[in-house]
RNA sequence: GCCGGGGUAGCUCAGUGGCAGAGCAGCUGAUUCGUAAUCAGCAGGUCGUGGGUUCAACCCCCAUCCCCGGCUCCA
């Protein structure tokens, strides 16, 4: 049986996690619905760290006497503990807390369960003088026991479960420190967090301080930089990107990209103005839903107007601007429009989250018997556009109608229907996240997965039955009568300005050729190359291959390296041999040293354009 | 916004109550070289910004802006 390994460290009964000395005290019948739990999966990963922030907690008790417990749960990536705490720790602290920890694995001690009442448990804490364990003592409704953890001396309020004995966390480490609120509200107290991670052996744990490490080197902010893709100036302001022209090109070749296969997808493409008269925005309900992150009005002679958070109520009136006929639907308005939107300053973080972007939105306006042929179309369009950027991997959610909501349950019901059955339709696993939908109908949510196996959230599909009554749209059936077309906002990149941190993060800034700033570079080897290096260069240029130079007075190695360090895709480099052949043998060789070619002039430019054309 | 850490040359980063530094990048010159760094020289700074303490402030104090790690929220 499987929980004869010693890689089991808790069980599951009937799929709920429990101590592993439960075991000794079930009968032999009860003893078929157990399953071993590992650090292979969620739930064990979930007990073996939650075990570790206890060891986090009593190690923070013996250094820091004072300092009182909050909470310390397990998180996808690790585990934290909150403490209240007069100095707040500093990465010294961390290094000496970490020691302390090792030493109570070393020391083995069992973590033993007890349960008890919750007024003799009010009485331990309150004698503790754990006041926020007081405080979830309250709060814990439901029975008249609680459970509590002790290990080694440190008693914790805790459900538990937790691994048998200290000396079963293999590996651990504590990461950063961070301000983090108690309970997760801004007024409440401000609490010292500590975040860590444990893993069931150390070279697991090598293995996820290098993918950090790997994170870290890929660093949209740091790459941005590097290779010269976008900077961010004080003088101009917090979240506001400025797209230099080695990122421009690469948003050029995107937006033509997404324009282009928009219209082969018969969407309309439209511009609009950025700001509108705040009359709209109050007529769009943004005024009153969306006030806390729009901008203050600007007074125009003196009427007021306010810059454009979305871009929705101009895609309504472009609607609107003429009769509709029931053949004239699905109508799909498509636009690259920048918005602005208040964040707060701490929240701000490079391309990923800025306070003006540009979204690749789109408005589609249809009947209800298309709504579901439609999303079908949004999907297989989403999947299609995000396929071209590597993205093969997707997290796929399903939200479901909140408590707060305008339009009929019926219509809630049926639009959710259609969102289901065209992600069944396509055979895409989805989670529901049930009563996450907008307040104004339910949505799609697709996350892709980066090469590191993050997941970002990037799509969303949209249903909304307020807009179209806010604005009374309408189309002539062919009963001649007006009716209500159902709107679905959509966005498959989001903004692209956090696509491209995406993307650079992603590649790790090795573009593949399509999109890449330079797609070639021409380098010489002596002065005397210079004319036939520049022809070489000219005639790739020509074709609209994007070609940069290097005939500067280096050697080869340097210049080579440069080009590698640039993540420039292709290097052709022309001496002697090249000059004297008049091109009929250029070889080229790409940034990792591979070498392609070699090829006449045309046969390079083909091998190019090809490797262009299809994206890869 | 809040808690903590920061801001010194284009970049990465040393530094100290008493003359502002290094490497890389840049410029100039020499070298003319075949697949990831040739050599030498030069230049580069309101030490984030504003105020204060001091004989003297990059350093100490106050304010402010911005950045980083989080909290909350989201594209």
């Amino acid at each position: 049986m499987l929980l004869r390994e010693n890689r089991v460290f808790a069980v599951a009964v009937g799929g709920e996690p429990k101590d592993l000395s439960v075991m000794g005290r079930m009968g032999a019948g009860e003893l078929e619905d157990i399953e071993g739990l590992t650090f292979s999966s969620t739930a064990g990963k979930a007990v073996y760290r939650h075990s570790a922030s206890h060891i986090l907690a009593h190690a923070v008790k013996e250094l820091f006497p004072d300092a009182k417990l909050a909470i310390g749960p397990a998180t996808a990536e690790g585990f934290y503990y909150d403490f209240d705490i007069h100095v707040p720790f500093t990465p010294a602290d961390l290094e000496a807390i970490e020691k302390r920890m090792l030493e109570l694995i070393k020391k083995n001690s069992p973590f033993i369960r007890k349960e008890i009442s919750k007024t003799e448990a009010a009485e331990i804490f309150g004698r503790m003088g754990e006041t926020y364990k007081a405080e979830l003592l309250q709060d814990i409704a439901s029975g008249e026991t609680v459970s509590i953890y002790e290990e080694g001396g440190f008693v914790d309020l805790c459900r538990g479960p937790h691994v048998p004995n200290t000396g079963r966390i293999k590996a651990v480490k504590l990461l950063s420190i961070a301000g983090a609120y108690w309970r997760g509200d801004e007024k409440r107290k401000m609490l010292q967090r500590i975040y860590g991670t444990a893993f069931d052996s150390k070279e697991e744990l090598k293995k996820y301080l290098e993918f950090l490490e790997e994170v870290k080197k890929r660093d949209h902010r740091k790459l941005g930089r590097e290779l010269d893709l976008f900077s961010i100036n004080e003088e101009i302001g917090a979240g506001l990107i400025l797209w230099h022209p080695n990122g421009a090109i690469i948003r050029k070749t995107i937006e033509d990209f997404w324009r282009d296969e928009h219209l082969k997808a018969d969407y309309k493409l439209l511009f609009s103005p950025h700001m509108a008269r705040l009359d709209l925005w109050r007529k769009s309900g943004h005024w009153d839903f969306y006030r806390e992150n729009m901008y203050s009005p600007m007074e125009v002679e003196g009427m007021e107007y306010e810059i454009k958070p979305m871009n929705c109520p101009f895609h309504l009136a472009v609607y609107k601007s003429g009769l509709k006929s029931y053949r004239d639907l699905p109508v799909r308005y498509a636009e690259l429009g920048t918005v602005y939107r208040f964040e707060r300053s701490g929240v701000l973080h490079g391309l990923m989250r800025v306070r003006g972007f540009t979204q690749d939105d789109a408005h589609i306006f249809a009947r209800e018997d298309q709504l579901e042929g439609e999303i079908l179309n949004i999907l297989d369009f989403t999947l299609f556009i995000l396929n071209t950027f590597g993205f093969e991997e997707y997290d796929v959610y399903l939200s479901t109608r909140p408590e707060k909501y305008v339009g009929s349950p019926e219509n809630w019901e049926l639009a959710t229907k259609a969102l289901r059955l065209a992600l069944e339709a396509k055979g895409l696993k989805y989670d529901i996240d049930p009563g996450e939908g907008v307040f104004y109908g339910p949505k799609i949510d697709i996350k892709v997965k980066d090469s590191l196996g993050r997941a970002w959230q990037c799509s969303t599909i949209q249903v909304d039955f307020n807009n179209p009554e806010r604005f009374d749209v309408s189309y002539r059936g062919t009963d001649g009568k007006e009716h209500r077309p159902i709107m679905i906002h959509r966005a498959l990149m989001g903004s692209l300005e956090r696509f491209f941190g995406i993307l650079i993060e992603h590649y790790a800034g090795d573009f593949p050729l399509w999109l890449a700033p330079a797609q070639v570079e021409v380098l010489t080897i002596a002065e005397r190359h210079i004319e036939f290096a520049g022809s070489v260069s000219a005639a790739l240029r020509k074709e609209g291959i994007r070609v940069q130079e290097n005939f500067e007075n280096e050697k080869i190695g340097y210049k080579i390296r440069h080009s590698a360090m640039r993540k420039v895709p292709y290097s052709v480099i022309i001496g002697d041999k090249e000059t004297e052949s008049g091109g009929a043998a250029l070889s080229a060789r790409k940034k990792n040293g591979e070498s392609i070619g070699p090829f006449p002039i045309a046969g390079l430019i083909d091998f190019l354009t090809e490797e262009i054309k299809t994206r890869r």
